[in-house]
RNA sequence: GGAGAGGUGGCCGAGUGGUUGAAGGCGCACGCUUGGAAAGCGUGUUUACGGGAAACUGUAACGAGGGUUCGAAUCCCUCCCUCUCCGCCA
């Protein structure tokens, strides 16, 4: 959501951004929308004024035992017509604010103009992919023949894009999410926490997700909870309508959660493997900070992610998304992409990005610090990482000849092993 | 699921139809007082939207939404949340 006051001023300039990311602002509907609005509040506002000090005059005048029916059918009588105005101020505010909330946010200024993930940027690459002495297979097919991940029985449980995991398979997830945690909140300056998976849906037009976008999400049949589609949701709404104190800023979050999408819209795409599920595990990052500190807390958030595959040792690289590819909500987004031996591509396993204010106009978040006043705080969120993509990364980057999998030294801890045999047995 | 109690400003807490945006207290800020501090005294201390260069000013907000009324924090209805007891349960 735009600030009213910032969007009037800068109308022109903001509409021209707009368009870099493919998004037509109707400037004139805009201008006509805000006039109407502001003259019927107006005189509103004035009857108003006109109804509060007769109705002390008349309760004056009781008081002093004079007669008021005169002054009270006159007072009613604008009372119907404050009645019709409020109705009509209503009616446009509602237009007005269904028509703010549906226009996606203005891109950072070091955000690249584009039209599609053609023309993202990529700024850093990390590691280099493996030489293998032999054909790397995908996670689809290591899996399965390992006996750690069964499509076919998850669809019969469930449905297609859902999967189980056995044993090892099981486990490798598990320690994935401790590991992540772990390195998040001891080197990282996060605070742990395990939110709800359902939300209402105040929740989910705080962060954006609703009105726009409902079909890409589940919903409780009887009441009005929604399966969380990320940790983001219900991690960034903990604060919506408080003010934060502006001196303990930035705040930190992580939170590991299942992810519940509908995919809808993606029909034929990623239907092998489990790069694309209805329901997958993320270990989420999510801060909150004044407004000069958002730019330089999505360097560390990016970078926190990172550590993550550095210290797997899986080769990814960092692209800035431009103005066309970019989220509705977000100002600015580095995706990293991990290196897929088995698909022979960088694929997307996590999204860190800025939205400075625009989610915490929805949401009311504000911060304040001692010597300040209240301003919208900036919140920031990356995942850190998508776990069942990482899981996909181990298994197809540290795949060996015989169909096992050996472990990246960080995560043997974790699972008490070194390596994965081709029988699905830890070893 | 059943029965009951309750939701007021940063916090505590008055207030059951009229100059109450809200007493009183606490906290906080500034000033006076003091050698300095404490105490004391004084002033101030919410947010959103509109108007104004500003001083200032109008409207709205006492969990949320609706209703009654000339007028609602106060009366009525619906919903949400919190607490206590009972039931059920991981």
């Amino acid at each position: 959501m735009h600030d009213l006051a910032t969007f009037r001023a800068n109308l022109d300039a903001i509409a021209a951004r707009l368009a870099d990311r493919g998004f037509t602002l109707d400037v004139e509907d805009f201008r006509q929308l805000d006039a109407r609005r502001r003259a019927a509040l107006t005189e509103a506002e004035q009857l108003k004024a006109q109804r509060n000090s007769e109705s002390q005059e008349i309760g004056k005048l009781k008081k002093a035992g004079q007669d008021t029916a005169g002054l009270q059918a006159k007072v009613r009588a604008i009372g119907d017509r404050i009645a019709a105005l409020d109705e009509q101020v209503k009616t446009i505010d509602e237009e007005f604010r269904q028509h703010l909330a549906s226009i996606p946010n203005v891109p950072g200024e070091s955000v690249p103009a584009g039209r599609s993930a053609d023309d993202n940027v990529e700024i850093k690459k990390w590691g280099a992919p493996r030489e293998f002495a032999f054909e790397p297979k995908a996670h689809w097919d290591l899996g399965p023949r390992m006996g750690i991940l069964d499509f076919e029985r998850a669809a019969k449980v469930t449905g297609a894009r859902f999967a189980i995991y056995f044993g090892a398979g099981a486990k490798l997830e598990r320690a994935l999410i401790n590991f992540m945690l772990d390195l998040h909140t001891r080197e990282h300056g996060y605070t742990e926490v395990l939110p709800p998976f359902l939300v209402n849906s105040a929740s989910l037009f705080g962060t954006g997700q609703l009105p726009k976008f409902a079909d890409d999400l589940f919903k409780c049949e009887k009441f009005d909870f929604w399966l969380i589609p990320t940790a983001e949701v219900p991690v960034t709404n903990i604060h919506r309508d408080e003010t934060l104190d502006g001196d303990a800023l930035p705040l930190r979050y992580c939170a590991y959660t299942p992810c519940f999408r509908s995919e809808a819209g993606s029909y034929g795409r990623d239907v092998r493997g489990i790069i694309r599920q209805h329901q997958f595990q993320k270990v989420e990052l999510v801060n909150f900070t004044r407004p000069d500190q958002s730019y330089a807390e999505l360097e560390h958030l990016t970078e926190s992610a990172e550590a993550v595959l550095e210290k797997l040792g899986l080769p990814y690289r960092r692209v800035v998304l431009c103005t066309g590819d970019m989220g509705f909500s977000s100002a600015k987004t580095y995706d990293l992409e991990v290196w897929m031996p088995g698909q022979n591509a960088y694929r997307e396993i996590s999204s860190c990005s800025n939205f400075e204010a625009f989610q915490a106009r929805r949401a009311g978040i504000r911060a304040k610090s001692a010597k300040g006043k209240s301003e919208y705080a900036h919140t920031l969120n990356g995942s850190g990482l998508a776990v069942g993509r990482t899981w996909v990364a181990i298994v197809e980057n540290y795949q060996q000849a015989d169909g096992g999998v050996l472990l990246p030294e960080a995560l043997r801890p974790y699972l008490n092993a070194e390596s994965i045999g081709s029988d699905g047995q830890l070893r």
